[in-house]
DNA sequence: GAGTTTGAAACT
DNA sequence: CAGTTTCAAACTC
């Protein structure tokens, strides 16, 4: 699968284990990997990407919710909670009751739809199976280069018949790849882990590499050299050792556009917010949310102590926004 | 641009 | 669940 190379982000701990900061890692469809069984958190959950919906996961109700491309969602079932339109405003299908302070409350989103969606050139899937990129994220082709195209509006019945297979083959099919890790760790990882065995881990073949993550525990690979001291994924990478530098931040290097918007502010004196609030920095910030709801639920928190909680860290989000600006 | 390599997804 | 096949992307020349 392909990912933008100048997106994404994570949540990582401060250097001193104190609060976490902002860092570019992954698109945030990526940060929505966990399930968020949390009902009272989850019907408050307006902030998800454009275009997705949280749905009961197909095979196992004690599993919670999983994520699901609305495009997905409500074709296999009547939408059980509003989805986002890509404009970022709740859709408006009769049928789907959205409760009015929720939508009154809701925060104006920024489209992300910046990120140029990659063409796919299948030609033997119909664009019908994971193998398409554009399928396996829930969308439809669009400018692609595939033949004989089925992941389209004309052929919406082989589409349903073709997600309900993957799905039934495996619930979590358009589950995103990257997630957090387990419980307390916050670098992101792939969440299936890779089977590589020729390219050491350091080539595009590897999702993990290939999501700019290390390979973890749970990869399955042979001869991998995508972990943190692996000096060839450090000339690879262009990784600087740490001893090389005071305060490294390797991940500079690979999403320099986050961080990109000191140097200009320091060649434009005159700032606008739009030069640093990117839909990367957004991306992350709801990222951070997320993960702060996720842990008042695992926390089982009042809905009351939940919402102070992701409203602290929205304020240690702007505060680091406004510091990074 | 054609051919090869690779590993995920699909199939048996 | 393991082995095999299919597939499309990544890579090489």
């Amino acid at each position: 699968m392909s990912m933008p190379q100048s997106s994404g982000l994570s949540v990582q701990q401060g250097q001193t284990g104190g609060t976490p900061t902002i860092k570019m890692a992954q698109p945030f469809s990526q940060h929505c990997a966990s399930p968020i069984p949390f009902p009272s958190i989850r019907h408050n959950l307006t902030n998800l990407p454009p275009g997705s919906s949280m749905a009961p996961a197909p095979s196992n109700g004690s599993l919670g919710y999983t994520m699901v491309p609305t495009e997905y969602l409500t074709q296999l079932q009547p939408a059980p909670c509003a989805p986002v339109a890509d404009n970022g405003s709740l859709a408006s299908e009769p049928n789907i009751h959205v409760s009015s302070n929720i939508a009154l409350a809701r925060l104006p989103i920024i489209t992300t739809d910046s990120r140029s969606k990659k063409p796919c050139n299948c030609t033997k899937s119909q664009c019908l199976k994971l193998y398409c990129d554009c399928f396996a994220n829930g969308e439809f082709c669009s400018n692609c280069n595939c033949t004989n195209c089925f992941n389209n509006f004309e052929h919406e019945a082989e589409r349903f018949k073709a997600i309900k297979a993957c799905l039934d083959r495996n619930p979590e099919a358009f589950r995103p790849k990257i997630g957090k890790g387990m419980l307390g760790e916050i670098k992101l990882r792939h969440n299936k882990g890779c089977n590589c065995k020729r390219s050491g881990c350091l080539k595009n073949y590897c999702e993990c590499y290939e999501a700019k993550i290390m390979c973890s525990s749970i990869c399955k690979c042979i001869g991998c050299r995508n972990y943190e001291e692996s000096p060839e994924r450090r000339t690879l990478m262009s990784i600087p050792d740490p001893g090389d530098v005071g305060l490294c931040q390797p991940w500079t290097k690979f999403y320099p556009d986050i961080f990109s918007y000191r140097k200009q502010v320091k060649v434009k004196q005159e700032r606008h917010p739009f030069t640093f609030v990117t839909c990367d920095v957004i991306d992350a910030t709801c990222g951070c949310l997320l993960a702060q709801a996720e842990e008042a639920e695992k926390a089982h928190h009042s809905l009351s102590v939940a919402e102070h909680m992701i409203l602290e860290e929205f304020g240690r989000c702007l505060a680091q926004i406004l510091h990074k600006s």
